[in-house]
DNA sequence: CTTATCAATATTGGATCCAATAATCAATGT
DNA sequence: ACATTGATTATTGGATCCAATATTGATAAG
């Protein structure tokens, strides 16, 4: 009963996944927060989002509530919600964490990597060459990597990968306004193709390893100033 | 001012951090979760669950929301959320990833693992080694590898590790009811006491790995079978 | 007898209201 | 002047109500 005539004269969008008020909400809100438009420590009002949404306070709650979950803000009771940030000590953590995994989804990837995949990289990594802005600069940075991560075909790892970078990329963005460390990325860009390229997954991901412990001490160096 | 007499005769109690209903009501569903209580494609009724609580769908709901951020749940609008299960995918990678993290974690632990550590890890060891139930099992070989992992002090490692830890616990009791590997992780733990104690950091990682890994296989060895 | 249609019911999402707590500020006494 | 107390206000947590959507079951047409 479902297929007397299977092919309608346009693709079919799935309502049932429209989104919510809360759903709204949260995502603004947490794009927000990483991308640094919401400082550290910034309260989240519930009346005053709820203006601002034009809802009511239900499901700016919910949000909040979600982003607690993530890690994005702190509530305490009765008190509300402010923008959490991060110790010195986690951004440490995280990107140690950041080195081993992704040092692990790069030595799986390799052997998966197709042509495509790798000119579609090496488009990525041109875009992020030609970068002004911090907000290229890891949007680029980030889908240049997961590109090559994708072969891999670890959802789960990526997800990791996914989190800790959103955790931390407003530190980044802020850090990347003064240092000047492209022609350095740029260069393990085009190192990191070539041993994808060749297949060589041992080099890919020591190279992996590198670039993700530099960054960390980069930013730890412009952390400690501030 | 406040040290005009700053030691009263008793305890002080922070009473800012006591639960609110919301908070009460994660914590046992999630809980409910990760023992296999609620098993996978349950769903949540909100009314239901506000008369078990005694509390209305306000609280419910916002439980449900941070279940779901966490993945212990599956929301779909207008139709409720119901108990997510995990795929065979799903889990190979969460161990693949344990095995990482965990033989990262022991191998930084080594040099900082004092006696009274290795004492209350022999401890748990021996508890595990007694213990009947899958419940039992799981629980006392968690703080048998956590108080060993803790001297790594790598919170943000370990809150990886627990989350894996939770949400794949109802799998491995289900299959601890029926498998008998219980001797040979009985004497990887007295291994891996020595090899702490020996300070032999690579040996120690390299068997966490290991340990890890038959985890892994039994679990899925067990999975296809159901 | 099967299938489509439509009303009745159940369930979730959101708005509004009330209660509990925290923050602010004025009043008071020393 | 300054600290302490108490009242006022702001803010969050929770309950109840209404709206939007989904599910179910009855009804009717083929």
């Amino acid at each position: 009963m479902d297929n007397k005539r299977d092919l309608l004269p346009f693709d079919g969008v799935d309502v049932s996944n429209t989104s919510s008020a809360a759903s709204i909400v949260f995502r603004t809100l947490r794009q927000a927060i990483i991308e640094g438009k919401l400082a550290d420590g910034t309260p989240l009002r519930q009346e005053e989002l709820a203006k601002k949404f034009n809802t009511s306070r239900i499901p700016i709650r919910e949000s909040i509530a979600r982003l607690a979950q993530e890690g994005f803000v702190e509530i305490i009771r009765y008190r509300g919600a402010v923008v959490a940030g991060i110790s010195y000590k986690e951004v440490e953590e995280m990107f140690d964490l950041r080195a081993i995994v992704e040092g692990e989804v790069i030595c799986k990837a390799v052997a998966n990597i197709e042509l495509t995949t790798l000119e579609q990289a090496a488009l990525y990594a041109e875009k992020f060459a030609e970068s002004q802005s911090p907000e290229e600069w890891t949007h680029y940075n980030r889908l240049f990597h997961c590109a090559l991560y994708d072969a891999a075909n670890l959802p789960f790892h990526m997800s990791i990968i996914h989190s800790i970078l959103d955790r931390t990329e407003r530190y980044l963005r802020a850090q990347l306004v003064l240092s000047h460390g492209m022609q350095r990325a740029i260069n393990e860009h085009q190192q990191l193709l070539l041993f994808c390229r060749d297949k060589n997954a041992l080099a890919a991901k020591a190279l992996t390893i590198d670039h993700v412990k530099h960054a960390k001490f980069s930013l730890l160096e412009f952390l400690e100033k501030s």
